[in-house]
DNA sequence: CGCTTTATTGAGAGATATCAATACTTGTGG
DNA sequence: CCACAAGTATTGATATCTCTCAATAAAGCG
């Protein structure tokens, strides 16, 4: 783990490009200069190194400067869940407030870089600035949202909706970042992408073959790319919320 | 749904019982006086009732007074699933915070009464009292947490063992509401358990009467004794907090 | 007390897991 | 630049847990 201490130049939120999709969002250009300061660190990680680990204390949450990590749960058996995979923008180590130490285990998916905001700081400026007071009540609802739609898909769809649905739940959140959102890499092996939804490694092995099969994806190893959105997103048990009609299949 | 506008001698969080459970938790004599203006009516529910509904917009969140909610998400060809049970002093409605309004139904399983609590007075509120601010990141924290432990059952563990986990977490929760924890009625249905617990009604039934032939518990109905509290903590792949060796089986 | 809802139990079916073999990737060192 | 090793992914055959369908029983309700 390796901590960078950014020089004046560029440790700021307000000259970062992820100011829209992370904490600073909906904040005035004063307010966000006032953010400016709580981050006066970050951390560099190599893939598999790991950020922090379940009963650390908490001292910070993280925002995902450029990478991809995964928090996950362990059993004293071996068993393992992951619980998410996190983006660029988004909030880390939110789990870690309620106790006052990390519930679980955060690790890189491949190299990335987090920026360390401490909390006790954050909460101070939290009651001076409004906005990021509701900011920040957002980010944790939508954190809590998006764990009860996972629940959702664990209790009750079967093996194939769950992948589907994973697959366009990461190119929706790709596309929120300005990321085209029909062709990517995906930065997680199929072990995890099985523990992420509760099926084993061959069958999400078998299931994308069944994918590519039906054409609704091409894929070679990590690099996915998806054809159907349309079809995907009736797999999913869901609707497209970008449906084009023109472009529907005739017949 | 019946509102209920208290007079100035019963509205008080000051008052209420629930202090040390709810959101003043922490908080000084002097600064729960402040949380009381907040609380300015309450809802009475009957069995079956809804508090909210999915997409309706979000003023306020909710204290449960005495009853108990689920919350549910529902899929458009009927499928659904339930996220959570309810029980006095939990805060309901944290969802809704996200986007600005409700993502799940929330609806009473017995009759149950909940304090209204206006989010923008709150916000304010939480502002000038940092103890508050920081009780509402916990529970915000706590809900995050409880529903990745939820994930973690439904991803990774067998029916039996989730039951077993559920058993033990209701009676967690009761017992740090003061209530005994080894004997209590269930106020959900075996549909419902099984919906939380992302199995089928059968097979909740199937595995009650299997505990019950272990002598783990006794169950008429709704009605449920933990016998082998150890033995429960066991299957589900815990170990006891309040574990007394002395009360050991012994061979 | 009969009717409706809820829960239990049994038998068989099905989705996914497990076990096993093969193939593909990636990285390393000669 | 190729060969080998270690890790990762695919595919097949079989096993198993849980589901589904069905019948019965028990409880709650008017």
């Amino acid at each position: 783990m390796n901590y960078i201490f950014p020089d004046e130049s560029n440790n700021k939120c307000s000259l970062c490009v992820l100011g829209q999709f992370c904490l600073p969002v909906g904040l005035s250009a004063e307010d966000v200069a006032k953010i400016d300061s709580l981050v006066k660190e970050r951390v560099r990680l190599q893939k598999g190194e790991s950020l922090y680990r379940h009963g650390s204390p908490l001292t910070s949450v993280y925002s995902v400067r450029f990478g991809t990590l995964k928090t996950e749960y362990s059993l004293p058996d071996g068993r393992l869940q992951i619980i998410g995979f996190h983006l660029p923008g988004e909030i880390l180590g939110l789990d870690g407030i309620g106790e006052g130490h990390y519930q679980s285990d955060a690790i890189a998916l491949e190299e990335s870089e987090v920026c360390i905001i401490r909390f006790e700081a954050f909460e101070d400026l939290a009651r001076q600035i409004p906005v990021l007071q509701h900011q920040f009540h957002r980010i944790l609802s939508r954190e809590l949202t998006q764990d009860q739609r996972h629940l959702l898909s664990l209790g009750s769809l079967r093996a194939e909706e769950r992948l589907a649905g994973f697959l366009l739940n990461l190119s929706q959140r790709l596309a929120a970042r300005g990321y085209i959102n029909n062709e990517f890499d995906l930065r997680m092996s199929r072990v995890e992408i099985g523990s992420y939804l509760g099926i084993q490694i061959e069958t999400v092995s078998r299931m994308l073959s069944r994918f590519a099969e039906s054409g609704l994806i091409q894929i070679k190893q990590r690099h996915i790319k998806l054809i159907d959105m349309d079809g995907l997103y009736e797999l999913a048990g869901q609707t497209n919320p970008h449906h084009n009609p023109s472009l529907k299949k005739t017949g």
